[in-house]
RNA sequence: GGUCCUGUGGCCGAGUGGCUAGGCAGAGGUCUGCAAAACCUCGUACAGCGGUUCGAAUCCGCUCGGGACCUCCA
């Protein structure tokens, strides 16, 4: 570990300030993030999320702190309009409409969507717990609820009111929500006979005989709200209040600010310190969401079938263009944006090839000055990191790195010991194990069948003009290593470890 | 309508009031049999108008544009 500062800022959207991170017990840190419902192919808006996080928990861990990173598997469907009581579960739906077992869809789409993170090179987290598998946490949080009088049972199904709620807490303060307008704003829907009030959301749902992920609970048979597993889970792996919890900015209402009045009206507690948003990944200036079907799986991103792509992208591309922008700006998508970071992303996996190699000059002069600048650009990797997680200035400091390097590389001086090491170890350190890109496999194997093709086009044009020393170098050469040259009449084949 | 975010050079995209991020594309150069790669140099941009200030992309106000949330959503 390096001695720079390990101040970390965060902007905390709960307050809207970057505030100075205390971790609630030194040298540990507990952080929620909000998984994906599994219904679907993940896309683009998935990506966002989990690698934000992902660098996140990388650098923590990379600064030495010890992370408990919790992100949700949401297994249970929910109703696709639950205001109007009348949706259809979104997993059932997919199961019927897939002709299979609602544990299957779920099955399929959690395992695509580890496989896929894979692929990005996001790190799977610490616990991944599902809500399924969580029931009786979930229904034991609605029985505090209930007992603190902050919710209430209606014809088998659970609300928390909202209205007792704000009597004693204050509803609304992550989102900036003020309840007389909620209520205004929703008093012309319909299905709302259950509640006392628009406001109030479900903890739990009465299930018809028809749907067909159901539990038992004490209000009978039923599943529970969209909202309290996130409660349920982070308070039974992270404790409460815990560190971090992050998520998309469109969880913020009403996923988030009802998980803050789910802890309240339990527990009498806030559920963690400091809430942390990525924003969205937009298309033509429009959000990428499954809802509205504008979005870009990342498989098709990986195979470029996708009216939209000029091409198929590396995962690291899309990786990269991510961690171009803060993760608290809007990114568009656009080739012309992912063949940038695709090129620059390259680039940088030079520098980490020619860094790697880099030795010390010990019979020329010392450079000062430049071990100095080395010395400087690989501090503000940390400065940069520290100040609200900013790895659009990291990239640009590990490019001033790299040209660094290169202006070692061609000079005829030397720097200090102490700037050589440290360039090798915060160029690797950041690029690799902090932001997360894979460096790229030396693919040599997958040119052989072609430069069989130049070496056999090579000798056969020798043979044709009697060239046969040439020719016959070239067939005992290859046969030294073990590739037997087969000639027929009209081509000339291989046989490798001949 | 309410709450909030945002508008940066050809494009993408950072930006804590003063010390011109960075990347892509483009131009010139070094190197080179040619080409490529690599490296070096070059662009003084901050929607508009007004204000605060010695000084504003950065703070304040107004105008215009874009977006998110207020229903499921990463």
């Amino acid at each position: 570990m390096d001695s720079f500062s390990q101040d970390i800022y965060i902007k905390n959207t709960l307050s809207g300030d970057k505030e100075l991170f205390k971790p609630i017990s030194e040298g540990r840190v507990g952080m929620y993030v909000c998984g994906p419902t599994v219904y679907g192919e993940p896309h683009l808006g998935h990506a966002r999320s989990a690698i934000t996080f992902d660098v996140i928990y990388r650098y923590f861990s990379f600064l030495g702190l010890k992370v408990r990173y919790v992100r949700n598997i949401t297994d249970v469907g929910h109703l696709e309009d639950e205001l109007a009581d009348q949706g259809e579960d979104k997993i059932i739906k997919k199961a019927r409409l897939e002709q299979l077992e609602p544990m299957e869809v779920a099955q399929r789409y959690t395992n695509l969507y580890r496989d896929t993170m894979a692929k990005l090179n996001v790190l799977p987290p610490s616990i991944e717990p599902t809500a399924s598998g969580h029931i009786t946490e979930q229904i034991e949080v609605i029985q505090e609820i209930l007992s603190n009088g902050m919710a209430y049972e209606s014809n088998g199904s659970v609300y928390l009111d909202v209205n007792a709620y704000a009597d004693k807490y204050h509803y609304g303060e992550l989102s900036g929500r003020v309840l007389d307008e909620l209520m205004a704003g929703s008093r012309d829907l319909e299905g709302q006979q259950e509640k006392k009030n628009p406001a109030d959301f479900a903890l739990w749902k009465r299930a018809e005989a028809s749907h067909i992920m159901q539990w038992s609970s004490p209000w009978g048979k039923g599943f529970p709200g969209w909202h309290i597993e996130c409660t349920a889970m982070s308070k039974k792996y992270l404790g409460l209040p815990f560190d971090i919890h992050g998520g998309g900015m469109d969880l913020k209402f009403p996923h988030h600010e009802a998980e803050i009045a789910q802890s309240y009206a339990a527990f009498g507690c806030t559920p963690v310190n400091y809430w942390l948003h990525n924003n969205m990944m937009t298309l033509k200036g429009q959000k990428m969401a499954k809802s509205k079907g504008n979005f870009i799986t990342l498989g098709q991103m990986f195979s470029g079938e996708h009216e939209l792509l000029l091409q198929a992208y590396d995962p690291m591309t899309v990786r990269f263009l991510m961690l171009q922008a803060h993760y608290g700006s809007v990114i568009d998508f656009s080739n012309e944006a992912l063949k940038s970071a695709e090129i620059a992303c390259n680039k940088l996996q030079k520098g980490l090839e020619l860094i790697g190699g880099l030795e010390s000059k010990s019979d020329k002069i010392v450079d000062n000055e430049l071990s100095q600048q080395i010395l400087t650009a690989c501090e503000n990797c940390y400065v940069k990191m520290n100040d609200d997680f900013n790895t659009a200035q990291v990239l640009a400091s590990l490019f001033e790195l790299m040209s660094l390097a290169n202006k070692f590389e061609n000079k005829e001086s030397n720097v200090t010991e102490e700037a050589l090491s440290q360039l090798k170890r915060t160029f690797k350190g950041f690029f690799c194990d902090v932001l997360g890109i894979q460096p790229q496999e030396s693919s040599e194997n997958d040119y052989l069948p072609e430069v069989m093709e130049i070496i056999s086009e090579i000798r056969n044009d020798a043979r044709s003009k009697k060239d046969f020393q040439m020719a016959d170098f070239i067939r005992d050469r290859l046969a030294v290593i073990g590739i037997k040259i087969k000639d027929s009449i009209d081509k000339t084949t291989f046989e490798f470890n001949g």
